[in-house]
DNA sequence: GAAATTTATTTCAAGCATAAAATATTTGGG
DNA sequence: CCCAAATATTTTATGCTTGAAATAAATTTC
């Protein structure tokens, strides 16, 4: 682990920062960069191809993977999102008809949230091709850069898990 | 150029998609996972240290860089984002004392951005924090994996640059 | 030079996202 | 049992974001 995050050398000034900051600022730019980038054309897709949004995607896969359901509060650490987000496009899956809540046997407070047998179809169908346009837009990315990025990225990601100190 | 993106194997059943595009699939979610996570982080460092927000400090950083300014639809296509994306976060801007919007010579359409001095005074102070948090963000990314991951995320960046087939 | 087109920007409606407050229910002492 | 704390979820207020429509001014074309 790198302890030298808050080490300054003695002969640079105060107002100025070092090399390997700005690298890593270059770096979290360019993957703020393609990220926008790629999530706006992946949004275009879902909206032209499905009259539909990635984040209502991404609750339909992480349900997809979890046959049983999963519940609400589940379903926003595993999407990372905050709970009142949850509610509001689990709302909009409801009233596609993609999704529904089933009350929890003996804790009146939680409900449990199931895709229907539709919303099973239409995202099995829907996985395929956006698997298909992911590859696309990366289809200047060969299997080792491919296997180097997840590498790299997973201790960027890992040194970022939890230990808020 | 990779050409072989719409290429079958013939042997592959329609409804499996290849290895390489499970990879694919897998570096995107990776990166999302990550470019989440982080501007997470930064989102909450802005709101806490500052009582700001990202999208206002990208806004002040592009005319940071620019010191005459820049007319509205420079600001929306330097940025990516979408023209009535950004009238709404120069106008908070602007009520906060950070900007100014000038008439342009010429051109009653139009109008130029600029930051005032207070703005431009608070943004060199919030930009050297910035790149702070960053470093510490990415501590565990060292130069080289830095300058790999920035030629990597290139070469996917210019593939989807424009050229909109 | 009037009409049609293009360009620059704003407005609007809808959805996504957060943080914080509210509601409802369950659980754990005393 | 009662009540305080914890848990699950929703609601609310605010801001970001988009795409599309509206407005306004400049440019082109006839």
């Amino acid at each position: 682990m790198n302890m030298d995050k808050t080490v300054r050398d003695p002969d640079m000034p105060p107002n100025e920062t070092s090399d390997i900051s700005k690298a890593r600022l270059r770096a979290w730019l360019q993957i703020l960069k393609v990220s926008r980038k790629i999530e706006g054309e992946l949004r275009e897709k879902m909206r032209l191809e499905f009259g539909s949004t990635l984040p209502r995607f991404d609750v339909m896969a992480a349900l997809y993977r979890s046959r049983d359901g999963m519940r609400m509060s589940e379903l926003s650490s595993a999407l990372m999102v905050s709970n009142g987000n949850v509610t509001g496009i689990v709302d909009r899956l409801v009233t596609e008809g993609m999704l529904v809540r089933v009350p929890v046997e003996n804790d009146r407070r939680a409900s449990i949230v199931r895709l229907t047998e539709a919303g099973e179809k239409d995202f099995a169908e829907r996985a395929l091709v956006h698997e298909g346009w992911v590859s696309e837009l990366f289809s200047d990315l060969s299997a080792s850069d491919a296997d180097a990025l997840i590498r790299i990225l997973r201790t960027v990601y890992h040194h970022n898990e939890a230990h808020h100190d």
